[in-house]
RNA sequence: GGCGCCGUGGCGGAGUGGCUACGCAGCGGCCUGCAAAGCCGUGUACACCAGUUCGAUUCUGGUCGGCGCCUCCA
């Protein structure tokens, strides 16, 4: 078996997977601010770290992953005042419909889901840390952090601190003592609905030191792999890893993985643009399989086309597999067919390429296609498991009595050699929802979808 | 303007210094009563211009074009 290796955002460089305790890897995905319902972009990393996940574990790696939900964040206020609801309701709401809708890809659930909400006391604890030590400093009522309190601020991004904007007209500049200072604790303001006690007063945390302090108390520092959308990077990231640092001394996570953004007619698709799709209608449309499929079909590093041009595509390719996988018998799989298992793996353990291994996955069911002899299940099932799609190993529903008796008068009709009669029957069949296969072994009901 | 990513056959999308990616669509064939499914075959694909090299889509430099971040964003 070939050793793992993963793109690092930090080092811009791909690095073997050497996890600190191979029993007890850490994955940290960042989820979405729960303002809105999500959209289908928004899938793409609970997609991509769920199959990681799957992966590493397939690899014999014990892993837990975590995926969190921000529900404290200024778009919530703004959002739940022009909806007329309470703010938390709101959050509450939307956390609930984001869960819902991720159920339903089929991927199960995060080993823990944090909400924000639930680890401000973790979260004070940490800025009060940051405070003692100097990094940060308290404003009437704001907390901000000092960017200049750490020397490698902008590694991870790239960026040069006295080459970046210097933040005119942001809110709270006239406090900062630098332009690039940020916050991390806001103070109350008229009209907000909720709030916390602090020791520097009330008020609510600021984006980023949320996920520090879940982070840290769900997997400790240090842990294996921080991940999320590749737009978060700056400065989302570069914040995160500033602060465990400086509060800490130690980094954040060993390594950063950023997924590509989902485009739509060439444009990131996001909630400030608008050009939006929701997971939820996607889902309706083509269901689980289909969509984690059209994930699995480009590198998760790079931007993916969005259309439903695209969706019909992986519908058609989820098809191709679901029909191979019923002409396949229980059991191991012919030794033949092992190089494309292997190569498989192979492409997974090379930066998680899905794109190249699912190559391998189609190579396997045509060799499998084209055999002869009765082929075992095994290896569509492991390569399957892997991704997440073992859905499309499972037979649709048995034919109806009355779809099977209509088949057997279209038999007969067959054998009669009365073709409108069976032509006829085919197309009732079809309009029940089954298509018809006539195979060397008799006519086949295979469900239409 | 700064930092970064990318330009591959009709569409999507991997990858490699010389060898069929793959999926979807199209075309021809086999099979079929006809289909469907499957199999076989089929496309002078690697933005442009130089350079390195025996050889570049793959490396280097430049040009043009697209995208992302620099403010909330998966």
């Amino acid at each position: 078996m070939p050793d793992v290796t993963l793109y690092d955002t930090r080092t811009r460089s791909l690095q073997p997977f050497q996890p600190r305790d191979p029993a007890r890897v850490g994955i940290y995905a960042c989820g979405p601010t729960v303002y809105a319902r999500v959209h289908v972009g928004n899938a793409r990393p609970f997609v991509v770290f769920s199959q990681l996940k799957r992966f590493l574990q397939h690899e014999g790696y014990g892993v837990t992953l975590v995926g969190n939900i921000t529900d404290i964040n200024d778009k919530i206020y703004t959002a739940a005042k022009a909806a007329g609801v309470p703010s938390g309701q709101l959050a509450e709401e939307m956390a609930a419909h984001y869960r819902a809708d991720t159920d339903r890809i089929g991927l199960g659930r995060p080993d823990a889901e944090p909400l924000a909400t639930e680890y401000v006391t973790h979260i004070i604890e940490l800025i009060q840390r940051l405070l003692d030590t100097d990094a940060a400093y308290v404003a009437e009522g704001d907390v901000y952090f000092r960017v200049r309190a750490v020397d490698n601020y902008g590694e991870l991004s790239r960026r040069d601190l006295d080459q970046m904007d210097q933040g005119e007209g942001v809110e709270g500049a006239d406090l900062k003592q630098d332009p690039l200072d940020f916050a991390l604790w806001k103070a109350w303001k008229e009209g907000e609905d909720t709030e916390w006690d602090a020791p520097w007063g009330k008020g609510r945390p600021g984006w980023h030191i949320e996920c520090s302090a879940m982070a840290e108390a769900l997997l400790g520092v240090e842990f294996d792999i921080h991940g999320g959308g590749v737009d978060l990077v700056f400065p989302h990231h570069e914040n995160e890893a500033a602060q465990t640092l400086a509060a800490r001394g130690a980094p954040l996570a060993r390594i950063w993985m950023h997924n590509g953004m989902l485009e739509l007619v060439g444009e990131k698709m996001s909630k400030s643009v608008g050009n939006i799709r929701g997971l939820h209608e996607v889902l309706d449309q083509v269901g689980g399989d289909v969509l984690v499929l059209y994930f699995s079909s480009g590198h998760y590093r790079q931007p993916l086309a969005f259309s439903d041009e695209r969706l019909e595509d992986a519908k058609r390719s989820a098809e191709r597999i679901r029909d191979a996988a019923r002409r396949l018998v229980e059991g191991a799989s012919p030794e033949a067919l092992r190089p494309h298992r292997d190569a498989f793996f192979a492409a997974l353990s090379n930066d998680f390429n899905t794109a190249e291994a699912l190559a391998s996955l189609y190579g396997w069911i045509r060799d499998a296609n084209r055999s002869e002899e009765p082929v075992g299940n095994a290896d569509l099932k492991e390569m399957l498991d892997v991704l997440g799609l073992e859905g499309l190993m499972v037979a649709g529903d048995a034919p109806t009595a009355e779809a099977t008796e209509l088949a057997q008068q279209r038999e007969q009709a067959r054998q009669d050699k009365d073709w409108a009669e069976a032509d006829r029957l085919r197309d009732q069949l079809l309009a029940m929802g089954w298509i018809v296969r006539d195979g060397p072994d008799g006519p086949e009901l295979v469900p239409a979808s």
